[in-house]
DNA sequence: CTTGAAAAAACGCGAGC
DNA sequence: GCTCGCGTTTTTTCAAG
């Protein structure tokens, strides 16, 4: 059902180094026409390989300019969902992951800046299923790309 | 010279939500002709707002199922680029970061699976510049997305 | 400086093979 | 998976606010 053969991932690569390129296009980078490309996009969408396309935007450039990495540790236990369902009407909570360890979850906040962030944690933190967190501000970007396309998969 | 106002951000949330739609889309969306919004999206491309278009893809299609995000603790002081230039060559690394607090950086890890995690760590550790390393293992994704529009920026 | 309208050129997308 | 053809879109040029 699944099956992504070595063209389907050179596709890929192409969409995410630039997902506005023509299907014309990338057939010339995969050798196959433009209506062959597009079937084969069309069923990594379908089947969920590929989830949609969209913009790469300069987090400085919009007021995004602080971030920070904050262990959450919650109150006895409780299921993965649950955690989800609290965070996600949070608007600076790019990202979030249930882990091993000491923590329940790691949540990635983006602020505009110091104060926002700090308002950002005071509702995180008010979360009633949170019991405490322990934050790591952020302080540069070294790197942030799309993982390779693929290798010893 | 990098003046967003509020028809931008509309537009980099078009984009945003997907990243192939039509500028004559987009115009009927934000009320301009399809021209005028070509226009502010090569500007935004030109200072650097947007950085480009890419695709979304499962990690776990593509045998990318296991991350973890590991404190890297450096010998000495180290600086940041540094610690970039030592990274960039793993393909593992999807992200890096300085931060303030024990750590040097957080790095970001996905890998194809625990065994991949492993050998990426050992990599990860083999890196002349870096003392010791904290790992943790991500069991769920729990949210991932893009940063809201923007609120009290 | 930005917009809207109209031109040619390129692209998307279905049918047929 | 490839070719063909039609309708749509992109993109450039041009004139106006």
């Amino acid at each position: 059902m699944l099956r992504v053969d070595t063209i389907d991932h050179r596709i890929i690569s192409c969409l995410v180094s630039n997902a506005r390129s023509s299907y014309a296009e990338i057939g010339a980078a995969v050798g196959l026409s433009a209506p062959a490309v597009k079937r084969r996009v069309d069923r990594l969408l379908d089947t969920g390989v590929l989830q949609g396309f969209t913009a790469v935007v300069d987090p400085e450039a919009l007021g995004w300019g602080t971030e920070a990495f904050v262990e959450v540790h919650c109150r006895g236990n409780v299921a993965p969902g649950e955690i989800k369902a609290n965070l996600e009407p949070l608007p600076e909570v790019v990202a979030a992951y249930t882990v091993s360890g000491a923590a329940d979850a790691i949540v990635h906040l983006r602020a505009s800046d110091i104060h926002h962030l700090e308002t950002a944690l005071e509702r995180l933190r008010s979360v009633e299923i949170i019991d405490r967190t322990v934050s790591t501000v952020v302080l540069s970007r070294l790197l942030e790309r799309p993982p390779a396309p693929d290798q010893q998969a």
